[in-house]
DNA sequence: ACTGACACGTGATCC
DNA sequence: TGGATCACGTGTCAG
């Protein structure tokens, strides 16, 4: 069928040292009785189907690395190159693109391995404070509580305790609870990161505040009836 | 210094019919003269060049391939099979993901060709009513405009008389301004849309009051004290 | 004629 | 041994 396995019955000794080295293991009796063209030995037999196998397992699998190639064709914009290393290029650059994005929005506290976007608020209560790798100089903080009414003032006054400056804040509230993402910059840069700790200590107590709050029923402060509305209540 | 180069000087005829196609152009001239092995004409060491050149080209060509490869294993976790076609599968399911995840959080009005996490206030006022891809049967309502206090319980009543129940809310709130995405399911599904008309009236309405209020200063009502704090000012 | 890109079969290597 | 993966050189086609 295919005109390769001809190639052997020509009797060629390679110059190679080894480039028949994976044959003569199935060969070997062939080679010592030397051969006719007609009345094919079953080692010669079972080395051609050895040899099918490998080429069709080898198609095999270089289909399936296409049609994994073809599938992230469809997820680029098809104004790209069809090159196959322009693609893998293109989706390097995507790839890296939509990780700093979502990255930046992950809180790293928690496992950072699954990069989604986590402004979704989490069952458990969590503060964290890290550098922004975006903003030098910034502060990002992370936290998520129960949300109530006065939770937004009280971050502002914790803010505003550490002289701090919010320059940028996003929240989600779902069922409940907030989660909150806030970039802090420090109105005394020569501070040397005294605000920071202040801010922490600050949020922590936000944190805790509405912990006790949701645990305890009215723990600190008792108002029950005033509360803000709850989106996700309704 | 190849091996493989020898074999052409087997003589082998091969019963493949156009196996050497490519090769009798440049070797046609040297398949007439029957050659010897010594004394190897120009045109042979031309063509020897030629392979060279192929061969090494096509190394480059494999070399960048396998670079994109090697810098995409570095972009997921390290726990991934290293091998080549899983990698791609991996590769498709993140991109997948991360596509996802930014597309839902992408306001489907303006233009969804730069996947970014728009959250971020736009400085124009905005409302847009779509329904969501991933969640069926649930309106995403996404709203831009100028931040107030009483803002939230707004969008509140404005969902409550529209039959509405938000099932998850996200927000983001910088320089006085605010942006809101919502995901809204009505209680009665047998309405026929009419639901969603109503919210859409009734969100339009709250914008459409912030842009009055903060374009001409008190108009509606007045409450230019006890606003509520906005974090971007601290 | 020449370059670039692709699929193919093959030898080598690792469980 | 046998299956799976890889890099390699090569034939072939397009611009």
């Amino acid at each position: 069928m295919y005109s390769i396995p001809s190639y052997y019955e020509l009797g060629s000794c390679s110059s190679s040292g080894n480039f028949l080295q994976g044959v003569v293991l199935s060969s070997s009796r062939t080679a010592t009785t030397n051969m006719g063209n007609s009345s094919c030995s079953t080692a010669e037999k079972k080395a051609e189907a050895a040899s099918k196998n490998h080429s069709e397992a080898e198609r095999r699998r270089r289909k399936r690395i296409n049609n994994h190639l073809a599938t992230l064709r469809t997820l680029l914009p098809k104004t790209i190159k069809t090159d196959k290393a322009s693609l893998l290029a293109e989706v390097v650059r995507r790839l890296r693109e939509l990780k700093k994005t979502t990255s930046e929005f992950a809180a790293n506290g928690t496992n950072s391995e699954t990069s989604q976007s986590n402004l979704f608020p989490t069952e458990c209560d969590e503060l964290n404070l890290c550098h922004s790798e975006t903003e030098p100089g910034t502060v990002k903080a992370t936290l998520c509580c129960e949300d109530r009414p006065e939770l937004i003032s009280e971050i502002t006054a914790a803010v505003k305790a550490a002289e701090g400056k919010v320059i940028r804040a996003e929240m989600a509230t779902v069922g409940g609870r907030i989660k909150s993402i806030l970039w802090v910059q420090f109105v005394s840069p020569t501070g040397g990161g005294g605000g920071e700790g202040r801010l922490r200590r600050g949020l922590k107590g936000v944190v805790n505040r509405a912990a006790a709050l949701s645990s305890t029923g009215p723990g600190l402060q008792a108002l029950p009836d005033n509360k803000r509305a709850r989106l996700s209540q309704y």
